[in-house]
DNA sequence: GATGAATGAGTCTTCATTCAT
DNA sequence: TATGAATGAAGACTCATTCAT
């Protein structure tokens, strides 16, 4: 029953902050839509920033099992990125609201929080690059790859954002996969297509 | 002496919203600073939202002279695509009020004043594509190209956001070279650093 | 078990007031300090002033005890004065809280119970007025002889409150000491200072 | 015109603060009874701390001023300490939220604020013995003898508070007389009643 | 045009009290 | 009896906008 009605205040929370951002999304509404009182609210979270903390918090936890299973399934190295940024996309394309750093300003913590999403994929990144790919791509470039890597991924997690539901998961699908083949075939490394 | 206040009430707004946000910024706090009375600054914008938009309607126009300048004095297309992003990147880097949609997320006219900037960027680096490469990438990939040439300047674009000048535009600059060199590799088209 | 209960919230209830004072103390901390649900407290009490009420009835209680004791044990008019305010001091200086009246101003009830702590001093000291020193002091002036006595009582309560700690009670006995010798000195009793 | 609304802000707060207390007069209260916007309160005085603060200085100098005239005005030491005490009286009488510390428990600035009011009276007070009285009272007791008049002064502001309005200032100018006179026999001081 | 005092809807947060288990 | 999750009224404060001068 408690863990009900905790769920039923971040689920609310979640859809409203996507909906209308964090600013606009007063701690009344999220009581309202969750049908539960605004007292109750702060019994659990302590605060409206708790309730995004929370939320954050959770999305990590789950972009970070998510990326590991990924990989573990993944066969060849190309399979393995794509995967790992899909992975990301996905929970972007769920939480709008990701995008909206207007809270974040005062709270280090917070903005800490994204940060490190984006440090967990650039290590598992860089763990295919140096690992799968050991040796394939001279040192001195390693670090450009990578980069690219990240910069396209962020472009894209922006345009999911910004166009909220208009970019199909497949056209992105298709566009990492030619960034990363664009990128190899720089090397003569060859690609198979993952089913 | 009005254009010079109209002009005072701008750039204190863009310094304040570049330093505390948007959000944070009170119209009071752009009044102090212009040294103009508040009921001044609704005499020329209207509202707090009509500054923002004339600002962004500066940016904007500010961007595309700059990149129409760019592109006729650039002598390959690497050099264009290099440029055009540049330019961007540079008011970004300049602006990173920019960044912050949170309040006016739901008001679709300053939305698309930022996607405006995006078609348009998108208009010059098809013309690239279409004018100086012709032929050279097959039609089928052409969209791709220039998707993931646009995400990946979105995606720096990111970066410069939220690491405010910790990334150097010369790093930057190689990012893209490495970029724009990796794709075209695919097709075997040479290139001839500029200077 | 139940007396133990109550009596646990009571302490508690007391400890948090003096310390921090009772619009401070929420029923919540009552209970965890006093490792009992809130909803018992509620039980007992029925309200949070129903706690005050209470503490300050058992603390009447106890003063006019204390004092009644005193004065059968005093010899002289003198120590029986000077016994009864020092008992009272005594209390005053192990319950902060009492000083603070803010929240309950307007509930008589409260305030009664305070206003009956001083009518007992009044009937006490009235008492010796009247019978300890039948007919040596003029009786148009006794009633100036009590209120300035009490008027300086309170006066010393107050110190006590607001200095909390910081006037030992070694120096509070020589005051009063002083102000019933100058005010008897006035009437050419005299007085023997008792062990 | 403005200081009209600063002052109708500052008179409401006043009457409903020493009517239910600090606590109870919520700032909405206060912008009703002056007939003004919440937030134009808030423009003068920034919190409902500030306007705390403001009529606390206003009553401080009041009371000074009116002391130091008294004193000037007065002929012999008795009528002095009688006029101070008097003043402070007034004071009290007019303003019975002074009793009122449940808000001053964060802020030391304003309990200090009440403790000058004390201070200042200690210094009127013991210059009159120093200065009025110089030698006619043994230097180890004159400590004594001020205290004691302090404390009376306290207890008698507080039978004030409390019994608001109940006790007329003409019992209480005899009763301080009476202290006065008490102490002054202890050391053979003549006394005239003044005018 | 310029001014800035005045406005009040909108926010977050607290906490005494209730009540189903 | 005991519990503690749930409640919601009440309160302090912010700030974009208006308007009389």
């Amino acid at each position: 029953m408690t863990l009900h009605k905790k769920q039923e205040i971040l689920n609310a929370a979640e859809k409203l902050f996507n909906r209308f951002g964090i600013k606009k999304t007063a701690v009344d509404d999220i009581a309202l839509t969750a049908k539960v009182a605004k007292g109750t609210i702060y019994n659990y979270f302590g605060s409206k920033e708790g309730i995004i903390k929370e939320i954050l918090n959770k999305k990590i936890s789950l972009v970070e099992e998510k990326i590991e299973n990924s990989i573990q399934n993944a066969k060849d190295p190309v399979a393995k990125l794509k995967l790992t940024l899909m992975q990301r996309f996905q929970i972007i394309a769920d939480t709008p609201f990701l995008s909206d750093k207007s809270i974040y300003f005062d709270d280090i913590n917070i903005k800490k929080v994204l940060d490190d999403m984006d440090k967990f994929a650039k290590k598992i990144i860089n763990g295919v690059l140096d690992y799968d790919l050991k040796g394939k791509i001279p040192q001195m470039e390693k670090i450009r790859v990578l980069d690219t890597i990240l910069y396209t991924m962020k472009g894209i997690e922006e345009a999911i954002k910004s166009r909220m539901g208009d970019i199909s998961m497949d056209t992105i699908e298709k566009d990492i996969e030619f960034l990363i083949i664009s990128i190899f075939s720089k090397y003569n490394l060859r690609y198979q297509p993952s089913a």
